[in-house]
DNA sequence: CTGAAAGCGCTTACAG
DNA sequence: CTGAAAGCGCTTACAG
């Protein structure tokens, strides 16, 4: 058995509170006690009891993520990287991290109503926000903590993290355009992501910009995996007047796309170029490296996880919501339109 | 605040006792009282308190999984299907998942001792044993339940699920042989893996039972990332007599090595062959679809997690060890050896 | 500076 | 079948 506060307390002839304030740190205690609590403590190889003191203070020091499995296929390294920056965020700060599932069968909503209703989590970090978001409407209506990746598409008011999709295509399309590319196809994403609508609006108000004409015959809207990528290209290819350029509403599709070109036998980066948005780790070890936008996903992960710790500890951050600027990462799958 | 057991049996006009009866069905109950506190229950919106359950019990319901970035690029797809498996399992028994990272900076060790010992977790799982594995010498030694994805490599015993890596290379290995490749490449894993011995095993047993030669030069180590299959590709095409068939020790450096067969113009499935081993959801996206050496992921998860919950409910689970037999997913990327 | 005591929300022998 | 009571391992006013 572990030894707990009562076996210290007893090892060094003092009270438990005594021993409390000493691993608290809370209460000021005499130098020659707090060595006896110590040694005990050393002697013992007492950790405190996590459960105890999450009882006790009303407070589990966990933060809850439920993997959205919507949209995305299982295996989107997307999630990974943002798992990870979450998780280094919360054990700098002593929480943990508890994830749940959507087992088949069962409904998102009751899947967060388990974790919500049994107060096993301090609070919930959501990604890819939906349009009508039942996530989002739940936590709200049940006052409880949260910090989503994404922003609103409803008007509603939360706190979230999010990149500059429009820009992020803009600046992409600027690229491309830079490089004489006139007919750029776009793979968008589905619909119901909220992230959808203002990527496909920085393509638009791009081509407008530069007094190119939208042509719904180069839109496609892909299902984020690298199929719906492979799809779109083909479905190009099959034009009179294919496009000189596709740009991917995400990495993975970016990536179907490239995989379609080469069977074709095209070279990416001069006969088509291709761009992605994400810049997973996929992006840049795919060859050849894909030119894409870059969401600094880990560094979000943290950022999320570091806002909702704040709420949890009633401090309001000072930021409640936070648009990161895009950056464009320009590798090799981009190149001068051919014929330039 | 929400409602405690004390409230519904105040509301009820019972003991908590008895409330704590029905809502766990433990003790019987008579039918009236039984009315009484459901109707209470159901009037509070009463969810018991998981924290003060796990407290009272000594248990916390809970398995842990520390990821392992030692080997793994961060966003290997493979740890969300096994998570997936994990968490879908854990919920299926009313357990939760707790993820932790290794933040920069901070030793793998100290992670799995903080876990360890604050006992937020009833026990771990192990995922890419090691050859000297220092997790499963520590979790042994505290004697803390585990079950780890895949076995032991220094005569150690404790609790498994692996897939015969072995004959998995060895199936793939005959599949290409039957389709005339005599000189076929082969991406080993970081040797620090136990699973890469065992692969690279399947490839040698099969060279020799085909009578073919085994040249060191067509076996080179990859990084488990997609780089680690193009840059060995590389190597390979710059011999005097390239392989015809490359076998890439996971997917993702499969999909290197396709990428570079493209680069080069060369039509995979028909110039080169090239096999994976894994079967994430990558590879059957990706162009041509990847023959590869299916693990079941997300089925190894679930049994991982089972086979957890068993031990730490006190049932030793009828298999200790289970090897799986891998399956041959043959599709396109692999075709008769130019000539055949 | 230190201790006795109450309490966090449950479960579980033990009586009756 | 039901309740009073102890206890899981902590923290935290409150006294002194």
């Amino acid at each position: 058995m572990a030894a707990t506060l009562k076996d210290v307390a007893r090892l060094a002839g003092v009270s438990t509170a005594t021993v409390s304030y000493v691993v608290n740190g809370t209460v000021r205690v005499s130098p020659q006690t707090r060595e006896r609590v110590l040694a005990a403590i050393k002697s013992l190889d007492y950790h405190p009891n996590v459960i105890a003191r999450s009882l006790q203070g009303n407070r589990t020091s966990t933060l809850g993520f439920i993997l959205p499995f919507k949209e995305r296929q299982v295996s989107d390294p997307f999630f990974l990287e943002f798992l990870a920056g979450i998780g280094d965020e919360a054990t700098r700060y002593n929480f943990d991290l508890l994830i749940s599932t959507i087992p088949q069968g069962a409904s998102e909503r009751s899947v967060y109503e388990r974790v919500v209703k049994s107060r096993r989590v301090d609070g919930l970090i959501v990604a890819d926000t939906r349009h009508n978001d039942e996530r989002i409407t739940y936590l709200t209506r049940q006052g409880f903590p949260f910090v989503a990746f994404g922003r609103d598409g409803d008007g509603l008011d939360f706190p979230y993290v999010d990149v500059d999709g429009q820009e992020g295509v803009y600046l992409g399309m600027q690229h491309l355009i830079s490089l004489g590319h006139r007919r750029i196809g776009y793979v968008s994403l589905p619909p119901s992501l909220v992230c959808a609508s203002h990527r496909l609006n920085g393509y638009k108000k791009a081509l407008r910009d530069n007094g190119l004409d939208y042509h719904p015959s180069l839109v496609t809207v892909g299902d984020l995996s690298q199929s719906g990528g492979y799809r779109a290209l083909e479905g190009f290819l099959g034009q009179l007047q294919p496009p000189t350029a596709v740009f991917a509403g995400s990495d993975l599709m970016a990536l179907g796309v490239i995989n379609a070109a080469q069977e074709h036998g095209l070279v990416v980066g001069r006969d088509i170029s291709v761009m992605g948005f994400d810049d997973t780790q996929l992006a840049a070890h795919s060859h050849p490296p894909l030119t894409t936008v870059r969401q600094p996903v880990y560094r979000i992960g943290k950022l999320v996880a570091g806002m909702l710790i704040q709420i949890i500890q009633g401090a309001e951050p000072k930021e409640r919501q936070v648009i990161l600027p895009p950056e464009l990462q320009i590798r090799e799958s981009t190149g001068p339109a051919p014929g330039k």
